[in-house]
DNA sequence: AAGGCGCATTGACCTGGATCAATTATCAGT
DNA sequence: ACTGATAATTGATCCAGGTCAATGCGCCTT
């Protein structure tokens, strides 16, 4: 129950130590979940050299905006984002959230321009990959170049399944969906699989599932009164996660 | 008007001659839309050795389906595809139509395994890449691995527009775009942006848009009744395509 | 040319979730 | 501790687009 009053940035523990101080990959917390894994050490000391690490972003403060030029890759190290794409007319898709090892900005490699807008959801901070030097370093490095790779596959496997629960699921298989999608995350970074923080609003929650905010509320209290979850504020656990599984669809 | 009658398959004719022949990457009529293109022509010649060309599938017939074991990676040749994820209670999404020149299978390096089916939609052929002869030669073609990359993320970029349509778009705006989508494609082929033929059924439309089969079609009805289409079967003709544009959103 | 089958169209009706509106929490800043 | 702003909840109503049902149209097969 302690953890579900801290309201501490998420993972900021994770990342504690090594948040100050310009930590090497390979003694990062977050070396399992992240690129250089693979890599031989002599390989992965080069590459620590081109990151610029840990840089810190406070709540609503973008990494990067629309249309700017692409330089970079972002992991991020601690804390949360989301990434939007707008259209003219002012309407938004929150395209995804992303946590501590995911990569954020893949999708701008193409076009040489960021298509999207990625902004911190809490108190954050991101390791910089200049791609330029990315790409140099992939010449000598063909494990590094599998491991990108594997990554813009794995973004667009989750791409495609995030298409389904969009296109085909019922405002209530998506809200499933989604709290075991972040659970499963969490989980995979070291923590409670049940209870966690919300780092995102319910507005950004709504929106990434193509629902209004007010569905996103009324099934969350619907959820709680089932016992299938207890929410209070940003604060959830999970509390019959099969049940929520068959949820899903 | 002749092309609107005509039903040989799409893009039939572009790569007619090369069809039965094995032709060099160099020669081929969709060179510049390809992988090859960038590369110094000794290392063209390498890669051209690995392709498996041009293999044939005819309409509903898979290239691959959803759990197999991952190999390689296809380029369409000729025809056309479709890609789809399908979920345990017999639910899918169509997640993509693809045209001569379009990757298909790069959602599946991460897993290993196929993630999605993807069936001809009419008679068509692919270029097959084997994903670890492709990852070898990287090693030596630094070019290769960028173009690789590049492909990856222009496809991530496609998706994350295709979230926004699923996730808010209306219906009409769904479609507007999705024909216009089409038609910049045909374009980019060489083909009039103007008139061409739809390979896809309704069904597959409407569920790639996120929307009922009815619904597509009563919106092709008022498209037509507006003076923006002309539709007849699987022929089209985009009238006013100015219109159209603001239609989209 | 007749029958059959899948695809497409059209109409009538219904509903899940959006929208509108009114409170009520929550929280950041002083 | 107070306060204004922002986020979240809850209720009432509405409608875009889904579902159901009937019919029409190619197109293939014999």
């Amino acid at each position: 129950m302690a953890q579900l009053n801290n309201v501490t940035p998420l993972f900021k523990d994770l990342a504690k130590v090594e948040h100050e101080h310009n930590i090497a990959c390979k003694e990062c917390s977050l070396y399992r979940l992240c690129l250089p894994l693979g890599l031989h050490s002599n390989d992965l000391a080069q590459l620590d050299k081109i990151i610029k690490r840990s840089q810190s972003y406070t709540r609503g403060q973008p990494l990067f905006a629309t249309d700017t030029p692409f330089k970079s890759i972002f992991v991020v190290r601690s804390g949360s984002f989301k990434t939007t794409v707008q259209a003219s007319d002012g309407r938004e898709q929150v395209t995804g959230f992303y946590f501590p090892g995911e990569f954020i900005g893949m999708d701008a490699i193409y076009e040489q321009a960021y298509k999207s807008t990625a902004k911190a959801l809490e108190s954050s901070s991101v390791c910089e990959l200049p791609f330029e030097k990315l790409q140099e370093f992939g010449a000598t490095m063909p494990q590094l170049q599998v491991q990108m790779m594997s990554r813009l596959s794995k973004e667009l496997s989750g791409d495609k399944t995030l298409m389904f629960l969009l296109g085909k699921k019922t405002a209530e298989e998506k809200l499933a969906t989604f709290l075991l999608s972040l659970s499963r995350r969490f989980q995979d970074r070291g923590f409670s699989a049940r209870e966690f923080q919300l780092s995102m609003s319910r507005g950004d929650i709504a929106n990434h599932l193509g629902l209004a905010v007010e569905t996103v509320s009324r099934l969350f209290t619907r959820f709680q009164d089932e016992g299938l979850i207890n929410i209070q504020g940003k604060a959830i656990s999970l509390v019959d996660s099969d049940k929520l599984k068959q949820l899903c669809g």
